[in-house]
DNA sequence: GCTAACGCATAAAACGATTTATGACAATGG
DNA sequence: CCATTGTCATAAATCGTTTTATGCGTTAGC
């Protein structure tokens, strides 16, 4: 007997109802199993039978309920993203949401090619947050380093894809991150070929992979070419106020540097304009380079050298990392993704 | 007889199984349908009872299975958020993504704060993607005239609310948007007041409200200015280099304009830029100001003033109020969150 | 003392899919 | 002609909830 005859009464409510597979299963005169098999690809069914059921099912428009779905299958269909840095002890930052944006929007779109969908999860590291039940996998984006919410999800066998790797646990999950290294060094080079001497290094605080390997990556070339490495580090969210403050603190006293890198686009943004207010020329006087591409660099007059660290490809590259991982249980563990060095006005060869 | 005996043989796979409602249920002695009723506040129980069940669901951890929640009752707990200007063609455009990031994240919190969970979905205006099943309501920010997404939408009966209204339907769903029309003519009042006689705007081509509020707004303050107004359309695509363009072709020809408002930042920003190449000062050849606050606008040299449409604001109120709907059924249609004109040296007095 | 009402809890039926185990029938082999 | 094998399809169990309809004692009403 089948378990319910298929649309007598129908409703008059607003929310037109969505045929089931029952329907399909019902125009056809085959059963639910046949519809479900057919539309899988799974079981053995002969191909006309498969045919007519994929025909039927297009015709009328049946999707398969994804609740229904994810309940039976344990397949959600559904990716998280938790963007670590754009929350921090629980209020929301507006500030770096330009890479955010970038990274969360190329995500969405492959996340739509490979046939899930992309959910926001803002972490707030309570537990229950990071429930396995909602997402087949998760990015995450800039972990913190001992990042609880890696750890948790790690621990319930939840696939894991981070942009940047937890500093403290590199080898834990899958990860997706530029070459910071390389990246630093190129720089460097540019700024040292620039006839920059005295080379400052303004890195920020957060504990991730980037912040880390920049700053062992200046260390390690100051060191090489025999230069005292000098670090200042900066909260991210001062933003371009903190880059401001800085410059007034270094520049113009003694020991006053000729080039200053920059990590954080803000930063340097800042930095740049207080400096041409205390009368200095950019690039003449100083040298200055940012380390990630935000609209601060593009925008300063003159514009800043930048390293664009092609946040639409990290979240492109992160999400079909993890597709693959759960789709086809790929067991590939990083991706590096090139960054592109911008040569701006900033570190123009002074005439 | 028990559905099941809770957990003897503790699967050892990775993946922990998270408890059920039978296994509150059975840990307390009683039935599921206590647990759900006394969890969910609904049905006749003892207090007593209500309490025990709920503080045995704490201990356990118990939270219900979103899948299973979502098939039974129809709630999915979980908004769509769609960035209609994000997606057009097919192509991803990054474009224009400091808004759309600031009002996500926004969305993405408030979601969280009223029992929801946000998901991103790219518009690729094909049916099926707007799938109610999967939301209990969608978002759409910037809806294009007529916007198919919308109509489809509304005729499933599924809650919407849109930020910026359908020029061609705008009682069809509640909204959330600025008073563009105040916020125009506050501009303009300044521009006037700082001296600006010939004001000259720049607007996008979208066929959104803004856009075509904006506009209006500009020629009927013209009207009772006695000024004639100038019009002038740019592609938001364009971005820096068509508001660049845009000044090569009108600046230090005959009537060339003394003030300038170009709705989008972006082309205030390359067009400030391109008139300072050309030898102009600004403010004191020329008046300029911004319909949005981006990133071009806040960084240009010198900063350009600019109306900051709140996009935190509205992606708090859009989602406040589609969850008002859905939860309380809320019968509110618009809501409208105030713009703050931010004077910058752009439109400062001339000396 | 009998019925009605009430308070509290529960059994069982959905929701709409996937998966497991099984069956019907035709073809093949000895 | 019976047993074996293979092909194709299906019935029924299951995933974990919510909801509907019902039951069982106890108290109240007359």
């Amino acid at each position: 007997m089948p378990r319910r005859t298929p649309v007598k009464i129908d409703r008059e409510g607003s929310a037109a109802r969505r045929p089931t597979i029952h329907d399909v299963a019902a125009a056809l005169g085959v059963s639910v199993t046949t519809v479900s098999l057919a539309l899988n690809g799974k079981g053995t069914l002969s191909e006309q039978t498969r045919e007519r059921v994929i025909a039927e099912a297009a015709r009328i428009g049946y999707v398969a309920h994804p609740m229904a779905r994810g309940l039976r299958a344990g397949r959600t269909h559904v990716l998280a993203l938790s963007i670590r840095s754009l929350d921090f002890g629980g209020s929301y930052r507006p500030d770096g949401v330009d890479h955010f944006s970038r990274v969360a929007g190329a995500a969405a779109f492959t996340a739509l090619d490979r046939g899930f969908r992309l959910m926001l999860v803002p972490s707030s590291d309570e537990p229950g947050d990071e429930d396995p039940r909602w997402a087949d996998g998760y990015v995450i984006e800039d972990p913190r380093s001992n990042d609880p919410l890696v750890a948790r999800l790690v621990a319930n066998g939840v696939p894991v894809v981070t942009i940047g790797w937890d500093p403290a646990h590199k080898t834990r999950t899958a990860w997706v991150s530029n070459d910071d290294q390389s990246a630093t060094r190129q720089v460097l080079d540019l700024l040292a070929e620039r006839g920059g001497r005295d080379i400052v290094f303004v890195s920020g605080t957060e504990p991730n992979s980037w912040n880390d390997v920049s700053r062992k990556s200046y260390r390690s070339w100051a060191r090489e070419h025999g230069r005292t490495p000098r670090v200042y580090r900066l909260p991210e969210e001062g933003g371009v106020e903190a880059g401001a403050q800085l410059a007034s603190e270094i520049i113009g006293r003694p020991g006053s540097p000729d080039a200053v890198y920059c990590q954080t686009g803000r930063h340097a943004g800042g930095f740049a304009r207080r400096c041409q207010e205390m009368g200095l020329d950019i690039p003449r006087d100083l040298l200055i380079a940012a380390g990630n591409d935000a609209e601060q660099a593009r925008n300063s007059n003159p514009p800043i050298t930048a390293v664009d660290l092609g946040a639409e490809t990290l979240g492109r590259e992160a999400v079909e990392l993890l597709a693959d991982i759960i789709l086809e249980g790929s067991t590939e563990r990083s991706r590096v993704v090139s960054a592109q060095l911008i040569e701006r006005a900033s570190t123009a060869a002074r005439r």
